[in-house]
DNA sequence: TATTGTTATACTCTATAACTATA
DNA sequence: TATAGTTATAGAGTATAACAATA
């Protein structure tokens, strides 16, 4: 099991990253973009909790997101040492693309999968790990 | 799709390395060991190809288990470029500790899952990855 | 005192490229 | 010339620890 969960992250993971190129991004700042789209602004703190990594690993991320112009950083008022990131207009954009790659890589990953079969192993992706957000 | 994969290698790894940590193996190690077992004797090149790694990687995992005296490294008559790569009796015996503890964790991993998810799960990993070693 | 974010640093896993010895 | 393995080195991704500003 463990090696499957290694060779099906590997495979997904080379998969993106190569769909995902032609936008400059790299999987993590697409799931990091894929977290705000969703749940909206974020703290740099609760955007670390939803990707499972450290507030010192997303300060790179966010570094990364706008130097790209793709979120902004604001000092937020009621709390004055967290960050509100949001997402610009480009950024917006730019997740719309890469919603639209992931969904075609999607294809790919699981193809000759009917749709019943997807969504089983994604129910049970979404079991085995306690992921909740979306 | 590609975050909940890559949680749930994360996650497996994590209970799996823990679990390993007493026998003094990563679960890289744990990885050539089950290939050896399973498959028998191997080059170094076979075992890179099954464990989807590079052949300089292959080096280091060799040197680390000859270390530890789990495997031996033999020329090959036939082919004296080669390595036969042999588990040794410890070697064996160490596997099959690994195997013991790689079962509990499973059931720590796929807690609350019946058999037949156990089974389903599997069976679309596989299928995902291509993976028909074992 | 505790927490957010930052910085500097280091760790783990993996790959690339140049080499050797065989084929 | 091609391949198995080795070595040295570098990269991606991630974490730890000490710190400044704020709570």
């Amino acid at each position: 099991m463990g090696m499957l969960l290694r060779l099906a992250h590997l495979r997904a993971r080379e998969i993106f990253a190569e769909a995902l190129r032609p936008l400059d991004l790299r999987t993590y700042h697409y799931g990091a973009l894929l977290v705000l789209a969703r749940k909206g602004p974020c703290t740099q703190r609760e955007l670390a909790a939803a990707l499972a990594t450290d507030k010192s690993t997303m300060v790179r991320m966010i570094d990364d997101l706008e130097d790209r112009g793709l979120i902004t950083r604001a000092r937020m008022p009621s709390d004055r040492r967290a960050h509100a990131i949001t997402l610009t207009d480009r950024g917006r954009e730019v997740t719309a693309r890469a919603d639209a790659i992931a969904e075609t890589m999607h294809d790919v990953l699981l193809a000759g999968f009917t749709d019943d079969e997807r969504r089983t192993l994604r129910d049970l992706l979404v079991r085995l790990t306690r992921y909740d957000a979306f």
